[in-house]
Formats: structure tokens, sequence, C-alpha cells
DNA sequence: AACCAGCACAACCGCTGCTAC
DNA sequence: TGTAGCAGCGGTTGTGCTGGT
């Protein structure tokens, strides 16, 4: 048995708001507030519509100082930031950008924002995809696609493009580290990782043997955990890679995580390291070309790549950021600092680690 | 000029979590 | 402790606009 709806949904008018019943809501809102009950409202103010749809006018459109469209390139890097951060947690998103709604938000990451990142790949992953998969029309393929969150993976693949150019040795570099996947994740994955065609994937090292914990540093070596525990100089929490919430979608259930220290954090360190401009270690010659090269690719400099036209659109989305290093730094930043360090992928920690989201609870009371 | 496809935005729907009883 | 009702949230749909053919 459902439960009753909260309207009778054949009296309430739908479809666009006309200015009078604007003029009528924003009139008797000004005048006596919401009263702290949505259903009773229309009644009270006379609208022939649903509690939840003058809520929504309300707080989407009539509400003081809501600021449509015209998202500034900070905002976008709030957003994204945010989105690889915690996903599609629209209203804690809007929280941070005074002025904006979670609908807003929501519709111009659906619309632009994801288009501007993803770009073109992500679609020719998913033309691949259904034309090589033979199971990718079958049922298990749409059972096996909804245990692989969209979001999740979006979040990955935004989050990989990003870590792809900043650590070259990262975990998503790294398959080795990469946890027990179901075939058909895992297939989705890889197809994702080839499609990108990412250049720096070329660096990543063969490594240590999946099921074992590690921690590295940014030449994949293993870091002496004796050190980070009595506090490495050049340790910060900035670099730790966490992704708990996207592994525990894509983790099929009965494989743990193999990186997790017991409180579902990626035990996964990205660290730099003593000494790091010394190029005399052989472990370093690799990523001294790389850094070079991402030096040159950077600056729209190819040479040292075979700059195929997938492989340029791959990047897109730092050229439409403005195609400037600091659009990379803000995303690596942004996200190593407000939320990375918090060493979860979940909000509450970001909430209480890094008080950004402090306003949260202001957002609608207003 | 007409048609069509894609896009942007507003609004709706249904689920979840919280709270009062 | 269980239940009902509400607010809030995120996904989805509908609609109007715009640009291309």
């Amino acid at each position: 048995m459902g439960r009753a709806p909260c309207c009778d949904k054949n009296n309430v008018k739908k479809g666009p708001w006309s200015p009078e019943e604007d003029a009528k809501l924003k009139a008797y809102i000004d005048q006596f507030g919401t009263g702290g009950n949505w259903i009773a409202l229309p009644q009270k103010v006379g609208l022939k519509r649903c509690g939840k749809s003058c809520r929504l006018r309300w707080l989407n459109y009539l509400r003081p100082n809501i600021k449509h469209g015209g998202f500034s390139e900070e905002e976008d890097n709030i957003i994204c930031s945010l989105y690889i951060s915690i996903g599609s947690r629209w209203s804690i998103i809007a929280a941070q950008l005074p002025g904006r709604t979670d609908n807003d938000i929501k519709n111009y990451w659906n619309t632009r924002l994801k288009k501007k990142l993803l770009g073109r790949r992500k679609q020719s992953s998913n033309n691949r995809l259904s034309s090589t998969n033979p199971d990718a029309n079958g049922v298990e393929d749409s059972s096996s696609s909804q245990a692989l969150s969209n979001s999740a993976l979006e979040r990955l693949q935004l989050h990989m493009q990003l870590q792809s150019l900043q650590n070259p040795i990262s975990f998503y570099n790294n398959p080795a580290l990469w946890p027990k996947l179901h075939p058909f994740q895992e297939k989705i994955l890889l197809q994702s990782l080839s499609e990108t065609s990412n250049p720096l994937m070329q660096y990543a090292i063969p490594s240590t043997q999946q099921g074992d914990a590690q921690k590295v540093d940014i030449y994949g070596q293993l870091v002496d955990s004796d050190a980070l525990q009595q506090g490495h100089p050049k340790f910060s929490n900035s670099n730790v890679v966490s992704l708990e919430n996207s592994l525990n979608v894509i983790t099929s259930s009965d494989s743990p995580l193999p990186f997790t220290n017991g409180k579902n954090v990626m035990d996964l360190t990205i660290m730099p390291r003593e000494g790091m401009a010394d190029q005399s270690d052989a472990a370093v010659q690799p990523i001294s070309n790389f850094q070079s090269e991402l030096e040159n690719f950077l600056n729209n400099k190819t040479s040292g790549f075979t700059a195929q036209g997938d492989q340029i659109g791959e990047f897109d989305c730092f050229k439409e950021m403005n195609g400037s290093r600091d659009n990379v730094n803000w995303w690596s930043n942004d996200f190593e600092t407000k939320s990375a360090s918090s060493n979860s992928w979940d909000s509450t920690s970001v909430l209480q680690s890094e008080g950004m989201f402090q306003d949260y609870e202001l957002g609608y009371n207003m």
C-alpha cells in the first residue's frame, strides 16, 4: 500500500507558473513566511497548486537573491571539485554557491559542464561498448550497468583524467592496485581507460600484486610506513587518494577492498619524496621525462606524444576550461585540499574535516 | 519558410530520511 | 517501537527556444 498523495492531483494545476501565481505566492511568503507547512500553503495562498510545487517554485525561482545562468569560471571550478568529491549531492553543492539552487546547478551540470569535462570520449566509449560487447544490450548488461553507478563512473573518469596528469604512477594508472571488480565492471573500467588513450599512461609502472596494501611515492616506490607514522617531512594529507564511495559502488560485493585500512579509506598514498629533483636515480628517469612532456603538453606542445584526434579530444576539457595550467591546478588543488585530505569521499567527512560546508544547514533556512 | 534536432531550463515524480505522535 | 506525514533531494520529463539544413 503506497503513501497517500500529498495533494489531490486532479484539482491542482500543473505546468509553468503564471506571473499572477508567482506574485501571489511571493506576496504571501513575504508577509507570512511559509508557516513550516508547504502542503497547507497553497490553500492559504489561494493557489491551485501542489505544496511541493509551491516549495519548488519558491526555492528555485521566487526566493530573494537567486541568480540564474551566467555561471562564472570560479563557480564551474567549485561545482566540478565538489562533484568529483561528493557526487551528485546538488543541495550540498548549491550551499557553497550563494544564490544558486540545486536545480540550477543540476541542470547546468547535466547540460553543459558534464559535456565540457567528459567531452566526446564518453560518447565514443559508449558507442564502442555497445558495438563490441555482445552483452551490451542484454539483461545482464542492464543490471551490471546499474551496479556501476553512472555518477561514480563519471567521477572516476573525471578524477582519472586529472590524476593521470598529476600523478602518472597513481592508483588509477596502476591496474595492479585496483580492487577486484565484477568482470563486467572491470571490462567497463578498462574500456574506459583504454578509450582515454591517455599518452601519459605510458608511464604507469608494472606494479605489485593485487591485494597488497601499499603506500607508494610518486615514483611508484614503496614508502616506509614507519616514516609515515613519524611524520615524514614531505608527507601531506593533501596527496592521499581516497575513493571510498566510488569503490564501494564498483567493487563486487564479495571482494573486500584490498587497500582499505579498516575505515573504508584507501590506503594508497601518493607522496613526494625527498630529493625528488635528483635525476640520478634510475627510477626517476621516466618521471623526469614525464615532467618535461607534461610541461610541453600543458603548453600545447605535443612533441613526445602521438597526438591523434581522440587524444586531443581527450583533453578538450582542459582546453575548454581556458586551456591553462591554472585550470589543471585548480582541479587538483581544490580537490586535494578541500576534499582528499578528509581521506574520504563521504561528504560528512569533508564537512567535519574542512568545514567547507559550514553553510550547509543555512541552505534553505531563509 | 518550414522542418528538425539539439539544447537549456522549469517543473514534476517518486523515493528517502526525519520527526512527531 | 511502529506508523504516518512531511520536507528535501535527485532523477527524469516536458516544453520552448535556437540554429542548422
